[in-house]
DNA sequence: AACATATTGTTGACATATCAACAATCTGTA
DNA sequence: TACAGATTGTTGATATGTCAACAATATGTT
């Protein structure tokens, strides 16, 4: 059985969770009501995002890679995107599985249109926070993944 | 045009804004993982975590304010949990458009055996953090949780 | 060359999420 | 009472996400 100063303290823990993922919650949705005014969800303005400077494009798997998703998720993200003309897909030359999705003229612009107010809100968003505060709640942040990732890597070990 | 200080400051933002999603995707997807031993999605889970110790049952709607998600969300998952067996819908004496939801034994059963281990793995998250730590990161976030809805209030004036 | 193995993108089944629209029902007020 | 307006849960359309399985294609080894 627990002291209740123990338990007090895995209550705060527990709060200090639930917290945090509220908290990226609410700046996911405050991001959704935004890219909305261009039709755009942030899965696809992350896509465009990571494609911006990159002429040759990037392929399906490493899109999925660094957007932290399942391949056959970009499959999809790509066909929308490509319908609305805002990425295309290229042959690569060695390789005839693969695509290299690259951002249109068209997906270019509306980038541009977009990028000053998206920095200018991502930069509101810390207002009332010093740069101190910012580098401390990163490395919190950095810890908490790393224990989270071990504890996911754990876990198949118990599985049933 | 922006001096190089102010937007070394801004990009320390961004990347702590990044490093805050990824982290609470992290943490998510290791709560997948875990719940995955008993065939529950998280969203599940937090359904009959809701419910413990509520004899009575939660309205829908009311599910859904405290989930923070849409009315139309709760009915498939209330559909999920009851055709497993794990909650129940009650009619409500006075009203006969809702609903409670109720988690029945067998549910009620289920949480118990999750719960310890749950708990245990919500504990071992904060690893290497002071209870400190821990106040001064929620602090920071519920600031960030009031801009984000802050700003997500105000973007109605502008789109389009 | 031949063969095992890995990788790429797609598909299908499903859960979760959004939103708009709807019928049924409640509530407050004329 | 009557009726306007709000609320409850559901449905359908769509986007996003998971996973497993697949064909096509590359790659590495014998």
């Amino acid at each position: 059985m627990k002291s209740p100063l123990e338990s007090a303290a895995a209550r705060r823990r527990y709060d200090a969770l639930l917290q945090l993922l509220g908290t990226a919650d609410a700046i996911w949705n405050a991001s959704r009501v935004f890219f909305a005014a261009w039709d755009l969800s942030p899965s696809q303005f992350n896509v465009l995002n990571l494609l911006r400077g990159v002429p040759g494009g990037i392929s399906q798997t490493e899109l999925s890679r660094r957007l932290i998703t399942h391949r056959s998720n970009v499959t999809g993200l790509a066909d929308r995107l490509e319908r609305r003309g805002l990425v295309s897909r290229q042959d690569v030359a060695g390789d005839r599985r693969a695509y290299r999705v690259v951002l249109t003229r068209s997906g270019a612009e509306l980038l541009k249109q977009i990028l000053p107010e998206y920095h200018a809100r991502a930069d509101a968003l810390w207002r009332g926070l010093s740069l101190n505060h910012v580098s401390r709640l990163t490395s919190k942040l950095q810890a908490l993944a790393r224990n989270a990732e071990r504890i996911a890597m754990e876990l198949p070990e118990r599985v049933k």
